[in-house]
DNA sequence: TTGTATT
């Protein structure tokens, strides 16, 4: 096994020099044709897998493996049946896992065994990941809810009820602590078509007596949508995602960042003597907004503070006018000198729009709080003339297929907000240079942001800027840990 | 709390 596994090690810079993944010159053309060829020429062993044969999920492969090159690891197992390693559909870049069936169930569980969250293959972080995958029903696409029954009912007579669709592998009345029925049971048939026919003859046919209502026939709850619903219920009872909660909405936390972006960059590129003053005030305006936002109250700071035609500060010089750091989000609002760069020119070397409108929808969370910029803006013409012509127009949206850039170029962002997915994640940082990647991690059972990510840029000086400005940025509550993603081998002495 | 990816 290990002997194995050092072999793959050492055939990586050969695999990924001749990089053969059998899309040949199109790629996304045949996106799933390359699988582990069954047997070609080898006429002698026609692949026939088992009935009850398991296609397994494999996780946490090198990208520069190919089907090929994983075969021998496997073939330990058992005869293979099917090996396909995922590749993007659009650009053919391997996804990092793959599905595996053997020709025998046997074989499945023997390799599940032997090697889940055991190994971990040259230049993974984790260990390999094994297991059924996610199409397999575990038994959930043939297993049914009955309810509404009468709690007198006992197993046999559900089974009388349901035996004429198909063969009943499992039969069970829930029950409470006291062994009295709930009313309810499951009945897991022996394939998916018996359980389905058994729904169109059963839902809703009968009433038991002393059910409040008809006979409830439906596939049991996958375990996805039991987290779902457990997730959901709970979020309900602590009053989240109620909209009146957050000033912004939901996008309460990621509407109050892109006013501190605004008004970070609007600072920096007044002081650089790129806008009037009148962008400075506009720029302070919404520094206090995002403060004030945070503190809950009310976000309409529409009116100049001090009346008048005149806004205050408009005549003072544009730095010192500037309320310095917004209370406590450890950002000076004056951020991005690396390099010895003047800040706007690192934020707009590039020609990046800040905060394009990407195929603008009302649900977009992006477009929602894009717009309460806007419409701030539109409340001081002059400063928003001269802000439009610093910000072009929107990028076009380029497909995401990188996944890592070079060295020292890969951002760690800790402390996300539970709403940010990848594209908020990029958005965040587009400012500072050409983002080839943003990744928020979510759990999958639940769905929900782990709250850290990673953004890459396409070089390490955009990175840096990156850290300047937004390290330490807050958001709500937390403020941002942005850092260079940590090496591959730290962690590996060896 | 460091790239988790499901034809």
């Amino acid at each position: 096994m290990y002997i194995k596994m050092a072999t793959l090690a050492n055939g990586q810079a050969d695999n990924a020099s001749l990089s053969t993944n059998g899309l040949g010159s199109s790629p996304g053309s045949a996106g799933h044709m390359n699988g582990l060829s069954h047997s070609p020429g080898n006429p002698s062993t026609i692949p026939m897998k088992d009935h009850d044969a398991i296609k397994l999920f494999i996780g946490q492969i090198p990208r520069n493996l190919d089907e090929k090159d994983l075969k021998p690891l496997f073939e330990e197992f058992g005869k293979i049946y099917e090996l396909t390693v995922l590749k993007d559909r659009f650009t053919g870049m391997h996804k990092g896992c793959a599905f595996l069936t053997y020709c025998e169930r046997e074989s499945a569980l023997k390799a599940q065994s032997a090697l889940h969250e055991q190994k971990t293959l040259p230049g993974m972080n984790r260990p390999i990941q094994v297991k059924p995958a996610d199409s397999e029903s575990r038994g959930e696409d043939r297993k049914l809810f009955v309810g509404m029954l009468n709690k007198q009912q006992s197993e046999d007579d559900v089974r009388r009820l349901f035996e004429a669709f198909g063969n009943i592998e499992e039969c069970t009345i829930l029950r409470g602590p006291d062994g009295n029925s709930k009313g309810c049971a499951f009945v897991k048939y022996s394939s998916h078509a018996e359980a389905q026919a058994a729904i169109n003859a059963l839902h809703g046919s009968q009433t038991m007596p002393g059910a409040s209502s008809s006979l409830v026939v439906k596939f049991a709850d996958t375990d996805k949508e039991r987290t779902m619903r457990r997730m959901q219920q709970m979020a309900g009872q602590m009053g989240m995602f109620n909209p009146m909660a957050i000033p912004f909405g939901a996008y309460g936390a990621y509407a109050q960042a892109l006013m501190q972006q605004q008004a970070a960059l609007m600072a920096s590129v007044a002081q650089g003597g790129y806008l009037n003053p009148m962008a400075a005030f506009a720029a302070a305006q919404m520094q206090q907004m995002a403060a004030l936002n945070m503190n809950g109250l009310a976000a309409a700071p529409m009116t100049p503070t001090s009346g008048g035609s005149t806004p205050p500060g408009i005549t003072a010089p544009a730095v010192p006018s500037i309320p310095s750091p917004i209370g406590v989000n450890g950002f000076t609002g004056l951020p991005p000198q690396a390099n010895g760069q003047p800040a706007a020119e690192a934020v707009f070397a590039n020609g990046i729009h800040p905060y394009p409108a990407q195929s603008p929808t009302a649900a977009d969370p992006l477009q929602q709080a894009y717009a309460g910029v806007q419409q701030y803006a539109a409340a001081y013409p002059a400063a928003y003339g001269q802000i439009s012509q610093a910000f072009p127009q929107p990028p076009p949206m380029i497909p995401q297929q990188q996944r890592e850039g070079p060295e020292g170029c890969n951002l760690f962002i800790y402390h996300l907000p539970q709403e940010f997915g990848d594209a908020e994640l990029m958005q965040m940082f587009l400012p500072f240079g050409n983002v080839i990647s943003s990744k928020v991690f979510v759990d999958r059972a639940t769905n929900q942001s782990k709250c850290f990510g990673f953004v890459s840029f396409d070089n390490p000086a955009s990175a840096q800027t990156a850290i300047q400005a937004m390290n330490g940025f807050q958001i709500g509550m937390k403020r941002l840990k942005v850092q260079l993603k940590r090496p591959k081998d730290a962690n590996r002495p060896y």
